[in-house]
DNA sequence: GTGCGTGCAAAATATTTGCAACGTC
DNA sequence: GACGTTGCAAATATTTTGCACGCAC
C-alpha cells in the first residue's frame, strides 16, 4: 500500500494528541495523501467513499478538522468561495500563485520571504503559527500570449 | 454625507461597465465604506437595513459580487469558514494577521515583502496583479496570555 | 419602452450537531 | 468497561435562483 511511513507518521500524530486511530481515520488520511493537491471536502468524501460507501459526510468534515488542527492539512483559499484543502505530510511549505487566465497553480518557496514575514509579527508580538501567501496574475505561459507586447 | 469622492468614483466605475446605478446600490457602498473594515455579507445586510429595512439579502450579495469584480471590494477569508470582505476604495494595500484565538485582525505592510514577491515571480515569469498574504497565529495580548512563558 | 436590478421566498450548498450504536484503548 | 468516534438525519448557516414588478436610462 502506498504512503504507509506517512500513514504512520498522521497515526502517531494523533494518538499522541489523545485522539484514537481509526479504520476511517486511516482511510481518510490515506485518500488525502493519495489525491491531488487541491481538494473540498466533497471531493474526499466522494474518493473515501469509492473504498468504503459507508463512509459518512460528518465524519470526513470532523477528521479533516482534527487533521487541520494537528496541522497535517491546510485549508486553502481559492478566493472563489470554495474551501479547498491540501495535506502539508511529507511536502515542505509552500506558497501559491494562482493564474487567473488558465487557473494553473503554480507552487514556489522563499525563505526570505518568510523571515520577512517573522520579523513583521515579531514588530508587533504576533506570534506566528502558520500563513497563507497567494499571488494571483498571469502565469508564464499567459503572460506571454496576452501580455506579451502591450495590450 | 460622508465618503462622497469615493461614492462617487465607484458609481463611475460601475456605469463604465455597463451597471445601473441604484439607490440601493449607493446605500450599500456608502454602508460599505463606513464599515469596520472587515465585514461579512450579513453584517452589511444589517448595517444597511437600519438605512432601509427593506433591503434585500440578495441584493447585498449580488452588490456585493459586481464589487468584487469591478475591484471595489475584496474577499477576505479568515480561515474560520465565515466569509469576509474589506472594500479597497481609498486605503492602500495591506496584510493581514488574524488571531485564531481572539479573532482580531491586525493590518500592517512591508514594502520589503512586496518586493521579494516581486522577485519571486520574475523568477519564473510571473505577472503578479494582486497578492494575498495572510498570517494565522496568537496576536501579541493572546500570545502574552496564553504562551507568553513556554508551550 | 426596454431591460437591468430588486424583493421575496424557495432552492441549492455547505457545514454542524444530537443521539444511539460501535470500536478502540 | 469507559469513552472517543461514527453514521444517520435533522438542524444550521450561507449563498444562489426564479419570478413578477419597478426603476434607471
Amino acid at each position: 500500500m502506498k504512503h504507509e511511513p506517512e500513514l504512520h507518521a498522521v497515526e502517531a500524530g494523533l494518538r499522541q494528541r489523545g485522539c484514537r486511530w481509526t479504520t476511517q481515520r486511516a482511510l481518510i488520511v490515506r485518500t488525502a495523501l493519495g489525491t491531488h493537491d487541491h481538494f473540498t471536502a466533497e471531493d474526499l468524501l466522494l474518493r473515501c467513499r469509492k473504498a468504503d460507501p459507508q463512509v459518512s459526510r460528518a465524519t470526513v468534515y470532523r477528521t479533516l478538522q482534527v487533521l487541520e488542527q494537528a496541522g497535517y492539512v491546510e485549508g486553502l483559499e481559492t478566493g472563489d468561495g470554495g474551501r479547498r484543502f491540501e495535506h502539508t505530510i511529507g511536502h515542505s511549505h509552500h506558497d501559491h500563485m494562482v493564474c487567473e487566465q488558465c487557473g494553473a497553480i503554480e507552487e514556489f518557496h522563499d525563505p526570505e520571504l518568510e523571515r520577512r514575514q517573522e520579523l513583521a509579527a515579531a514588530k508587533v508580538g504576533f506570534r506566528i503559527t502558520r500563513h497563507s501567501l497567494r499571488l494571483y496574475g498571469l502565469c508564464a505561459g499567459c503572460a506571454k500570449r496576452r501580455g506579451g507586447g502591450g495590450r
